[in-house]
Formats: structure tokens, sequence, C-alpha cells
DNA sequence: ACTTCTTAACATTAATTAACCTTATTTCAA
DNA sequence: TTGAAATAAGGTTAATTAATGTTAAGAAGT
């Protein structure tokens, strides 16, 4: 599987060993026990989901799930709490949240929690290394997309954002999310670049015209095949 | 919202309490006592969700949750239990299901995590992506309104507009409510920037007479097919 | 030299704001 | 109670601004 997590948890003693016991299943883990740096963490990692302790320094889990929303409106959100109120619960997925685990969790639990989640996504991109998108197919590794015999080989670039907009199709995908993704930070200039390489790759796939990029302006993309 | 669930739960009394409450939620309930007919009601009421009770007379909620997944492998499946043990909720998650709640749990904790389940359900592809409005067919993902065979781009607010407008059509929609759903603030430049909209909208329609955009002074309008 | 990525310049389109016009509602004098 | 004037709400069209599309020219890395 191995899935990017970012933990915070502020409890050492216990981050450590849930750290060490996830690691230990094939996830890579990072983790922050404060919540100030956590956004910074979240934009250098990117992680595939996100585990988040409630009551912390600084900020709260809460806070930490409204700003990770702001830029990311897809990646899995689970908090942990020793609080048992309903209105907790309620409150967590009301600001985006996609699970709730009350401590004590066990291990088994929470990981089985989080599969539970990340398999929601990742059917299409794991596994099997071909893509067909209408009626091209396309090769991940390779970076090739083919259409009727004709093979083009695409950019690292062009491939991520193809991905990244194949995975998430249907969907409204935000162009700070696609930024953070596939540029690491969301700056005026790569913000024109992302424009450039929406040019591209509708180039490249114009010869399926079941297949279109809608812009939605302000927003950012819908990917429709 | 309206979604349809069925329920399955033998403690009679509970049970009772239960549907009393999620139908004052407004959500559609269909409950069965015991697991024998459960495949039945399922296939005769296509619930767009199933809360399923583990221990029952005949059948556990984990065999049902099995059947249900060889003739539907998409509906989300919530388990109730009194069960504590972790094995019970890698059980339920390795059978399909798509969540576990311990009893005794709390009425919002349940409508919250099945509120959470039912719009992660895939906005969906073909099917219900069309809604013919009068003599207009208008597709919601890509945007496209047409009639006698020309066909229009609509921009996205365009598009969430027209789609507000006929999710709501024969009742009075406050201006409010639209430009809250729409821009998400209802300022006063907002406020003209919808007189502009509805403007446009009225313009694409009018080739099918039959569909109105009635203004209500000082309240909304109302939208008649 | 070649490809990829970035930056720039200019074109296009959507969204917003402004200006002016029309219609409904209210107000107040006759 | 009626019915013009006043006022406010909305309709319409056009102008403006901001976002994105497009193409091509530089950088940068191999």
């Amino acid at each position: 599987m191995s899935a990017k997590i970012l933990y915070v948890e502020d409890e050492l003693f216990l981050g450590k060993i849930v750290k060490e016991t996830l690691e230990s299943r094939c996830f890579e883990v990072f983790m922050e026990y404060d919540g100030a740096c956590v956004i910074d963490a979240f934009k250098k990692y990117d992680p595939d989901i996100c585990v988040l302790d409630i009551m912390l320094p600084n900020k709260s889990g809460f806070e930490l799930a409204k700003e990770i929303r702001n830029i990311n409106q897809h990646v899995p959100i689970i908090f942990l709490t020793a609080k048992t109120q309903t209105e907790d619960v309620v409150n967590g997925f009301t600001l985006g949240g996609n699970d709730y685990i009350r401590k004590p969790f066990s291990m088994e639990e929470l990981i089985v929690r989080m599969e539970n989640l990340l398999k929601v996504k990742k059917p299409v991109v794991n596994g099997n290394d071909e893509l067909y998108i209408g009626r091209y197919r396309f090769q991940q590794q390779r970076q090739v997309l083919e259409i009727d015999g004709r093979q083009k080989k695409l950019s690292y670039r062009e491939a991520e954002l193809l991905k990244f907009l194949y995975l998430n199709k249907e969907d409204i995908i935000n162009r700070r999310e696609l930024l953070n993704h596939i540029w690491k930070n969301d700056s005026f200039f790569n913000s024109r670049n992302l424009d450039v390489y929406i040019t591209k790759l509708r180039g490249y796939l114009k010869d399926d015209s079941k297949i279109e990029i809608i812009t939605i302006k302000g927003v950012g993309y819908r990917f429709v095949v």
C-alpha cells in the first residue's frame, strides 16, 4: 500500500507507538506535534490521508481541518479524540472530516478505518499501470498516451496532471489543490503554468470529444469523460 | 434530503425510536426485524444506504452485508453493534461495510455518519446526470443545455443557477437562499449579479414558452416548467 | 541539440459592476 | 378610498475587471 500519512499528535509517547505501528504496516508517516506547522507540512509532504488529534497546543484539530480543506478538498481526514460528546463528532464531520475515532482506540481499528478511506479513491490509479480514459489508453509508468495506434509521450508534469484529473474525474478540482499537488506550491507563476499545461492536455485529448476539461472560473476544473 | 434507508434491527423498542427520529429528519425508513427477509426488502426498496444491527435472529448483520454486496457494490453500509471487540470492526470493514457504530450511539452521530456516507456516493456518471427541463435537455457535468439539436454551453454560475432553480421548481426560492448557495454570500453586489444571471437564463430558456422564471418581488423567484 | 519547464505577451471569456430603464409597491394628499 | 408621485426592487444592456486560453519565446537541465 505505502500511503503517506500526516499524523498530528501532541502526546509524544502515544504518537511514537502509533507511528511505529503504522510504519510496520508499510505506511509512510509524517508526524507533527504542534498545530502551528501542520499546513507547511501538508504542503511539503502532500499526504494521502491526515490523522488529526483534536486537542493540540496552538491550534485545534478542527482548525487544522478547516485550513487543510482550504487547499485540498479531497484528502481524507480522520479525527482522534478523547472527547466523547456527540457535538464534537458532528463538528468533525461538518468541517469536512471523513471519520472520527474516540480514544482509546485500537491500532487495528485505526488502520482498518484508514484503509477504508484510502480505497475510496485509490482503485483507479493503483494496481495496474494502464488507465483507460475514454478512447485513450494511458500507461502511467511510461507516460505514454495512445489512441488509434498513435502514441504521444507525455512529460512528467503533463502525466501527473492527467493522472490527477482522471483520479478526481467528475469532481470539481481546485486550482490550489492541483498546484500544491503538482508544483508543491500555488504561487502566481505556477498558476499561469497550470493554464499552459491544461491547454497542452486539451490538445492531446481532443481526439475523443467525450473528454472535456471544463473550466470553473475562479475555482478550478472538472474533468469529464 | 430524503434518502431511503434500509434499517435492520431486532430490538423493537430501540428500532421504533430510531425510525421515528430518522423520519422526523426527512429520511424514508424501511425497517426489518429479522435477517431472513432483508435481501427481499433490499431488492424491493432499493435503498440509498443500509444500517444493519449485527446481532440478529437467523442471520447476522455481517452475513447480510455479504449478501447485499453480492447484488450491490456501492450502497453504503453502516453496522450497529453492542460488541466492542476490535476484530468485529475489522470484520465489518472487510466485508465491505463503510462505517461501524458502537451501541449505545447518539442519533446525531448516526445521522451525521449517514450523511457523510451519502454525500461521498459518487455524484454519478450517466443516468441522473441529465435533467429534462421542458423541451430542453441539460447535461449537468458538461454544463450543456440543448434544444432542437442546438447546444449552448453554460458557464459554471449559469449552470449552478439553473440546477438550483430546477431542483426547487414550483417552489418559492428566496433570493437570499440562492445567493448563499451560489455566491456563498448575499452582499448587495452579488444581488445585482443574480439579476444579471436570471436575465441570461431567461434568454437561454425562451425557446420553450412553458418554462418561466417568475419574479416574486421582495422575495425571490419561482421556476415553473 | 534536445526536451521540458517557465515566463511573457496578447487574446478570449466569464464574472462583476455600472448605468439606465421598467415595474411593483408604498405613501400620502385630495 | 383613490390615484398620482415617490420609492424600492428588479430587468436589461453595456462597460469593466479579472481569470484563463493560447502561442511563442526564453531558461534550464540533460
